[in-house]
DNA sequence: GTAGCATTCAAACGGCCGTTTCAGACCCCT
DNA sequence: AGGGGTCTGAAACGGCCGTTTGAATGCTAC
C-alpha cells in the first residue's frame, strides 16, 4: 500500500479508500488523504477535480469488478442443473466476501460501502441504483424461478433485506466480537456462512 | 419541534439528531445545529461540556426507553403460554418500529443510530454494548428455549443478523423506493412485516 | 537541446470549525 | 433593593478545511 511504484492517483484512491472507511467522508480530510498517500495536497483537485469526485472514483474502482463477478458467479451458477437458493447466494455473496478479503484493501471498501448506505445521499444513492440495478434484477429474476409461489414485491422486499444484512456482515458492524485466535478473514467467512443459512431459509418462507 | 416551549437543551438534543441523521457526526456543525435549535452557539458547550458529549446525551435518552420497552414487551411476550419465535421477535422490533414511528424526531433517532454502527467508534460500541448488553441476553435466553436443537453461538449469530437487518429496515437503507402514496410510516410497518417473517424462518433453519 | 505538455510543489485564499471569554440579562431569595 | 445563582449573548480565539495559484520540475518528441 503507498508504496512508490503505484502511481500518484492510485496511491490517492487507496489512502481515501482507508481514510473514508475509519473516519467517514466529512472525517477525512483531504489533508490526511494526501499525507498518507504520500503526495501533495494539490494532486488531489488536479486529478480528481473535488474530493466529491474523488469519492465516486473510489467507488466505480472497485463496483465495476464486484457487479462483473457476481454476474460471472450467477451464470455459472445457471448453467448447472437444479440450482439451489443457496448457489444463487453463494454467486451474490462470494464475490463481496472475496473482495473484503483482498489484500490491497477492499476490506476497507466494504465498510465504505456501508458509509454510502448511511449517508442516505440521494448522488450517491442514484450512482449505486445505476451500478446496482441491473445486477439486482438479474439475480431476482433467477430467485424468482426458484420461488414460484412467492409474490414477486415480497421477494424484492427479501432480497433488498438479504443486501442489507451482508453490508452489515461485511463491514463487521455486528457485536459479535472476534476471537483473537480468529484472523479477520476466518471471521468473515463465519458471518457469511451463517449469513447464507439464515438467508436461505428466510427466502423459502411461507 | 425546536418551539419555544422547550428547553435550550431538549431544543439543542432534538436539532442534533436531525442534523446529525442528515449529515453525519462530521458533518453537522455545532453553528448548524445551534441556529437550527434556535439557540446561541455557546449553548452547546454550557450545557453539554462539547460535541462528544451532545451526541453521547442524543443516545442516551433513547436508547433507556427503547430498551425498557424492549424488556417489557419481552417480559409480556412470555407471560402467554406457547410463546412463538414471532411474538419474541415482535418484542425485539415493534418498540424499534414506534419509536421510529413517534412525532418527535425518533425516526430521525433511528437513521443516527445506524450513523454509530458505521463509524465503528470504540467509545460508542462500548456505549452501546453497555447499553445494549444485557437486554441481548435476556433474549437470547427466551429465543434458546424456543430453538432447543440450535447451538447457542449459532444462535448469536442469527441474531446479530436480525440486529442488523432489522438497523438497515429502520434506516431506510434499502434500495426499495417508498411509493407515492405511502407513507413513511406504513412504508416502516410493511418493511418490518416482511423483516420479521424473514427473521422468524431464518432462526428456525436447521 | 529545446519546445511543449503533464505533473508536482509550496504557498496562499477565504471560510467554517469547536471552543472560550466575558459582559449582560434574568430570577429567586432575604 | 440588592446580592448570587443560572443562563444567554456577541465576539473573538487558533486551527483546519477544500480549493486555487503560479512557479518549478520532469518527460517526450522533434
Amino acid at each position: 500500500m503507498n508504496t512508490q511504484h503505484f502511481s500518484t492517483k492510485e496511491r490517492i484512491l487507496g489512502a481515501a479508500e482507508q481514510l473514508f472507511a475509519r473516519h467517514g467522508f466529512a472525517g477525512a480530510s483531504l489533508r490526511q488523504v494526501t499525507a498518507a498517500a504520500n503526495v501533495n495536497l494539490a494532486a488531489v483537485n488536479y486529478h480528481f477535480g473535488s474530493k466529491e469526485n474523488l469519492i465516486n472514483e473510489v467507488f466505480r474502482r472497485r463496483l465495476d469488478d464486484l457487479n462483473a463477478h457476481r454476474l460471472d458467479e450467477l451464470d455459472r451458477a445457471l448453467q448447472g442443473e437444479n440450482t439451489t437458493l443457496e448457489d444463487l447466494l453463494v454467486a451474490f455473496i462470494r464475490p463481496a466476501l472475496d473482495l473484503s478479503l483482498d489484500r490491497s484493501g477492499g476490506g476497507a471498501f466494504v465498510r465504505v460501502l456501508a458509509r454510502a448506505y448511511a449517508e442516505h445521499n440521494d448522488a450517491l444513492r442514484k450512482f449505486l441504483s445505476d451500478n446496482y440495478g441491473h445486477v439486482m434484477k438479474r439475480f431476482h429474476g433467477a430467485f424468482s424461478e426458484r420461488l414460484p409461489t412467492l409474490d414477486k414485491e415480497e421477494l424484492y422486499w427479501r432480497l433488498d433485506i438479504v443486501a442489507g444484512a451482508l453490508t452489515y456482515a461485511m463491514a463487521d458492524f455486528g457485536v459479535i466480537k472476534r476471537k483473537s485466535g480468529v484472523s479477520e478473514q476466518a471471521h468473515r467467512e463465519r458471518a457469511v456462512e451463517h449469513l447464507i443459512r439464515f438467508a436461505a431459509a428466510g427466502l423459502r418462507a411461507s
